[in-house]
DNA sequence: GAGTGGTCTAGACCACGGG
DNA sequence: CCGTGGTCTAGACCACTCA
């Protein structure tokens, strides 16, 4: 019922003109967006179209609720992660050191738990049934935002009393610890997938609705094709660019 | 107004139960959902409340709109993306050979343009100014389905007059033909990142609103570190599982 | 033609958290 | 307390396309 010159429904309008004002950036980062009230009467439609054109943006990730003060634009930064180098030789852990060559500050939680594998894991680690694993979750914070999840599975034998099933940080790395154990990677599989996040990602990372998160899954076995361990990390999608090198 | 034993909002407590009756198989593929209409009736809403709830199901990729026949369960099935073998010495397309290998049917469409690269491909090519590329752009079917958009740019000097300059499938690959022209690909710098589609992206792939893409760019090299292919493909997120194998 | 989903209205009540 | 966004109602008209 209000000015439509070249067709398009009203509520996506909307979007476009705040969306515009982001990339343009008329509308900085932390900056705050017209009530829905306001944007109700600015547009003469009610405010549930005004609300149709604003979830359009909060499935993209590019605004944010934050109720009662109103709606914000998103600030995100993607950092770099180094799929084919993180675990060099030399590294105690390439991670922190990657964070930290991009002038970020890395921080991690860490718990240890002993279960019954997924049928995933125990596929991947090729473990006979009822087999336990070992799992060291791991969240990760740069400059204090959640960032990643990382999940590395071990196979309860082959860990068992090593500082691996201990909470606490590894000195050195696991991948050191386990070539005392006799599985010194050689080879590792990754598989890169993405999906929507759970319900416990989403809290965790802090994701809003609609966005997806990368899934990077590494198993790495030694020089005798045995796998002992499935590392899954969880990389919302925004905040991460996956690197390789391929040497052909 | 109507069963709140936990609390909950019912729009969210219908998107589940038909979540629910998905995963479970009580609804497969290309299933029909009672209409809007009946789901309001059935739950005792207003359509709008229903219509919330549903679009929570069409964002997930879970189901889909086909007016005026009603919601649809949505077929998906992921197919392996082998990024670190794709162009692997014998293979005239390794994308071809990998799909079929799948027991799936690949086909393609390509177009040749001779453009201006953005700041994105220069960069990778490392191209001065008012310098040219050529583009073959391709857009990838398996069983006639969309499944990716691959996008190959060249810098104009290197490839004027070959072969890769014509708008046709090119026999035995770009590789060899480059390989001819003094650039051998020996290293391939891969980045890969997940964002939402483009509206062409959308349209060309057939996503439903709410899902990512992943977008994989392979810059590729000669010996003496000099680029003379970047490709950017463009993965629906639900399609493709990226795989590498690393050596450490 | 009949029924679908797509868009939109003009209200309502609520929980929540800032000042 | 007050204003925010979150949820919900009970309607309306429309374009589209299947049968």
């Amino acid at each position: 019922m209000t000015r439509r010159n070249q067709w398009q429904p009203v509520y996506q309008r909307i979007a476009e003109d705040i969306r515009a004002q982001v990339m343009t950036g008329q509308l900085g980062p932390e900056a705050q967006i017209a009530t829905e009230h306001e944007l109700a009467a600015k547009y003469g439609v009610a405010r549930a179209t005004v609300r149709q054109g604003l979830m359009l943006l909060v499935q993209e990730g590019l605004i944010v609720a934050r109720r009662p003060l109103g709606y914000f634009v998103r600030r995100v930064d993607r950092l770099d992660w180094s799929a084919y180098n993180f675990e060099r030789e030399g590294a105690a852990d390439a991670w922190v050191a990657d964070v930290e060559a991009q002038g970020r500050v890395p921080r991690q939680e860490i718990r240890v738990e002993i279960s019954e594998p997924n049928e995933g894991i125990s596929g991947r680690l090729k473990l006979s049934p009822n087999t336990l694993v070992v799992v060291r979750r791991r969240l990760r914070f740069v400059d204090d935002v959640p960032y990643l999840i990382a999940d590395s599975y071990y196979p309860e034998p082959i860990v068992q009393g090593s500082p691996v099933a201990n909470p606490a940080d590894i000195t050195g790395g696991a991948r050191h610890i386990l070539a005392d154990l006799g599985h010194k990677w050689v080879t590792h599989e990754d598989e890169i997938e993405g999906r929507h996040p759970t319900e416990d990602e989403s809290r965790q990372l802090n994701i809003p609705p609609g966005l997806s998160v990368l899934v990077h899954t590494r198993t790495s076995s030694n020089a005798n094709g045995i796998p002992s361990r499935v590392m899954v990390s969880v990389l919302p999608v925004d905040r991460w660019r996956v690197l390789y090198r391929v040497e052909s």
